[in-house]
RNA sequence: GCUGGUGUAGCCCAAUCGGCAGAGGCCACCGACUUAAAAUCGGUACAGUGUGGGUUCGACUCCCACCACCAGCACCA
């Protein structure tokens, strides 16, 4: 290797080959110091790392590397989201066997991640498809079974044609499918649901305890929860009153404008209401005509209401009157109870409909003087209203409800917009579900000494649908856990969200085999204190991980009510002002990035160009700059390894001016470089303070010895490049090991305490004040430093340019900002 | 339509509590070095902060009303 070369390949393979040899990332657990987990979502082993993956791993690498710098034991694992459609796609594809392709992909990315120079405990690795980790999903599965927070039912689900099974509904993107984008249909289909409503409330609430979470995450968890307060009540059927129509409002103090009520088409009451051939055939007709309409079709806004009225009518219980009913389809029989009062007087949706079909309209809320428009959903006080008349709409809301509670009509209701997750997949590479179908027993959880459930290797892949366990014999027909007699196993696999709810807390004690983690390792680790990732997660996963610790929780496996105290949502790398595509042909390879410029450079850039939380423009003129800089690093500090090897340390405070603003220099980048990691991940202002040292390093070295004495520059330099290459290590790793090396130290860079700002060198004996007149810069002041307000605005009037300028005013006050401003402000 | 975010130089981005609009990088131009080019070094230029009001001695920053772009949600009763 040549002594003077930036020679990238060389030191960055060094590099990691020491770390690794030296295994110095591993982490363990140590009660004596402050932990810090630090965690990027794991990815999924496609194959190949893209930008984004870089982004991602290189803030994770960063903060991992700072806080041990800063005497943290941090624990930093990485693993594998290994399950999943694409691995089923290819073996269909190419004839490989999903677990074949999945392994060498992992391979591969693992070197991946290793050139980047990323500081893994690799230890601790994980993989989700191996057995000896979904076993002990399959565990928590059957104990949510026993709990009913895990059930089977029958119903419309989301449908993926393309990839051939259900979704759930946080992977439904405005109607089409979050992985392949085809448009998603409905599907009547018996599946398996975690019960995550029943933790709607908490997870709601704890929405407003994580202070580590950007606001925006938290927001669209909040919607996606979509809590809504109102009541439940009964609409009697006219003269059929043990006929009983449960509806859901959040006005019930609009009762009294109830003109018509809505039932959705798939309600199991429309069969009894319809009356006679020609009405149940009206009926069918127009279901075949709702369900003929695509996901896609339903959200399309402004689309006229579709509604077909029934024969049969339902009383008003508040009224007494007889209103018509019809089923429509804007209503949905998956929220609420699937029916509604409807109020066109005061909701839009409710006006629309009674428009088009002729309906009377109620206002039952006094209108602002001079409103105009349709339905009217501000406050006001309640008219033509019987008992509610007079009352705000508050207060009308908790008076209608205490009369319903009263006749035993209904009651008050909560209700989420949020539904259960539909774990269910109809495909080979995903966690069995440890069920079985017992003729005699019925549905049994398998026996945990039984556990796991293994995936079989020999199956034929069609890709036709349906899940093709169901045609392997050896698997599907076992014997019942409870009785022993012949069963079938359940064929689904387990959404692999599933796998990643709980990753993180197997990386505490990954290869721990009497349980899913080990207690201890949990609750020294837990929570993840920094968790880094894309905001495409925002409902997915991170509501499911969330969900899932809680009940790990109320089965007393762990002790964290959240798994993440703080959250960084990264933006996505783009190209060109788009997002990479192959279609678009802007895709920007890693491995070439780092093979031409060095993983340093890549990381640079990647932590330079863009604050975290916004979308980075990939950027070849940008990246050609970050190498220049470490180019730059590479010949100031091997080009003067001879003067900076000499042992020189400085005795007390430096003697020169010069000196004197060198040093503070150095402690004012300290400052701000931590400043910016510290409080808002500002890298890329922390980078740019690195450089300001930087480019002032060659002026200092290059001072008259008559300006700096000689054996002061060379303690200060040495102050400064150690201090420089301290606060680089965290960003560009590779690089500052060397340099640190070649300075003469044996142990790694990484070893040292990251350095600490001297307050007494940040201190300034002199400060330059701007003077403004009238708000406008007119000249400048240079004065001691805490100068008293009488002095600074004696010496401000007296001087030169001022005097110019106010030479016709009269000054009316003057502002003093102490060392920053001036203001004088004169009568115009 | 609702919610959130972002608008600063040709581009990516800074600006602490309301106090000099500029830290850094890219690009462009000029100069030095060179036979020349590349590389390197030095230097220069470029915006008044999306628009319109308001508050203030002073506004990128606070308030009001708009505009544009991005993202999420969207018949959720």
């Amino acid at each position: 290797m040549s002594s003077d070369r930036y020679s990238v390949r060389d030191i960055e393979a060094k590099w990691q080959r020491i770390w690794e040899e030296r295994k110095q990332f591993r982490a363990t657990e140590d009660p004596s110091r402050p932990k810090f987990y630090c965690l990027e979502m794991f990815p999924y082993p496609s194959g190949r790392i893209h930008m984004g993956h870089v982004r991602v791993y290189a803030i994770g690498d960063l903060l991992a590397r700072y806080k041990r710098m800063r005497g943290f034991n941090v624990l930093h694992p990485m693993g594998w989201d290994a399950f999943g459609l694409p691995a089923e796609n290819a073996a269909i594809e190419h004839g490989v066997h999903p677990a074949i392709w999945t392994y060498e992909n992992i391979d591969s990315m693992r070197s991946q991640l290793q050139k980047l120079g990323t500081s893994y405990d690799w230890d601790r690795e994980v993989t989700t498809c191996d057995p000896a980790y979904y076993k002990w999903e399959q565990l928590i599965f059957i104990k949510m079974f026993e709990r009913g927070l895990a059930y089977r039912r029958r119903s419309a689900v989301n449908w993926c044609p393309s990839c051939k099974t259900v979704l759930a509904n946080e992977q439904v993107e405005a109607g089409r499918c979050w992985r392949c984008d085809s448009e998603v249909t409905l599907r009547e289909i018996e599946g398996w649901f975690f019960k995550i409503t029943a933790y709607a409330d908490e997870l709601l609430a704890w929405c407003d305890r994580l202070p580590g979470w950007p606001e925006r995450v938290l927001t669209m968890q909040r919607n996606w929860i979509g809590r809504s307060e109102g009541a439940e009540f009964d609409l009697p059927a006219a003269g059929r009153p043990e006929l009983k129509i449960r509806v859901f409002t959040t006005r019930p103090d609009t009762a009294f404008g109830m003109t018509y009520a809505v039932i959705a088409p798939e309600h199991p009451l429309v069969d009894r209401l319809a009356a006679g051939e020609a009405e149940r055939a009206a009926v069918a007709a127009f279901r075949a005509e709702v369900a003929r309409q695509s996901e896609i079709e339903r959200l399309a806004v402004d689309r006229p209401k579709r509604g077909l009225r029934l024969s049969a009518c339902v009383v008003n219980p508040f009224s007494g009157v007889e209103i018509p009913l019809f089923i429509a389809d804007y209503v949905l029989m998956g929220y609420g109870t699937g029916a509604i009062m409807a109020v066109p007087g005061e909701d839009q949706r409710d006006w629309d409909f009674a428009k088009q079909h002729d309906l009377p309209i109620i206002e039952t809320v006094e209108r602002p003087p001079g409103w105009v428009g349709e339905a009217y959903t501000g406050e006001g006080i309640k008219i033509n209203s019987g008992f509610l008349d007079g009352l705000t709409v508050a207060d009308a809301k908790r008076r209608a409800i205490d009369w319903l509670v009263q006749r035993g009509l209904g009651e008050a209701k909560v209700n989420y917009r949020l539904r259960d997750w539909g774990i269910s997949r109809q495909r080979y590479w995903g966690a069995p579900i440890p069920i079985l179908y017992c003729d005699a027993c019925g549905m049994v959880p398998e026996r945990e000494e039984n556990l796991p459930v293994v995936l079989p290797r020999d199956v034929q892949l069609s890709g036709k649908g349906g899940s093709p366990l169901a045609d392997v014999a050896t698997f599907v027909n076992a014997r019942c856990p409870r009785c022993g007699g012949r069963a079938r196993r359940e064929t689904d696999t387990m959404d692999t969200f599933v796998e990643s709810s709980w990753y993180f807390l197997r990386y505490c004690s990954p290869r721990y085999e009497s349980g899913m983690f080990e207690p201890q390792a949990a609750d020294y680790w837990m929570p993840v204190d920094q968790y880094i990732g894309g905001i495409e997660h925002a409902v997915l996963h991170l509501l499911y991980a969330r969900f899932y610790t809680k009940v790990l929780r109320d089965l007393g496996l762990t002790k964290v009510d959240e798994p993440f105290t703080a959250l960084l949502s990264q933006g996505m790398v783009i190209k060109d002002g788009a997002k990479m595509s192959k279609s678009k042909g802007n895709i920007v390879d890693p491995d070439e990035q780092v093979r031409k410029y060095g993983a340093d450079t890549a990381r640079l850039f990647s932590l330079f160009a863009a604050p975290p939380e916004k979308d980075l423009d990939w950027n070849d003129h940008g990246v050609e700059g970050a190498f220049r800089f470490l180019s730059r690093v590479w010949r100031f500090v091997a080009g003067h390894l001879e003067e900076l090897r000499q042992v020189g340390s400085l005795r007390g405070a430096p003697g020169s001016e010069e000196s004197r603003t060198f040093r503070r220099t150095i402690h004012e980048t300290v400052k701000r470089v931590t400043d910016d990691i510290e409080h808002d991940f500002h890298f890329n202002t922390a980078v740019s303070a690195i450089m300001e040292l930087v480019n002032a390093l060659p002026a200092f070295a290059s001072a008259p010895p008559d300006r700096v004495p000689p054996g002061e520059r060379t303690a200060l330099l040495r102050e400064a490049v150690e201090a420089m290459l301290l606060l680089l290590a965290p960003f560009c790793p590779h690089i500052t090991e060397e340099l640190w090396a070649r300075l003469g130290h044996t142990e790694s860079v990484f070893a040292r305490r990251w350095p600490e700002a001297d307050p007494a060198a940040l201190e300034r004996d002199e400060v330059t004040l701007v003077v403004q007149i009238d708000g406008k810069v007119r000249s400048r002041l240079t004065v001691e430093a805490g100068a008293p307000e009488a002095d600074v605005q004696r010496r401000a009037l007296a001087d030169d340019k001022v005097k110019t300028w106010l030479a016709a005013r009269r000054v009316e006050r003057v502002v003093i900002v102490p060392n920053r401003l001036v203001n004088i402000v004169t009568h115009s």
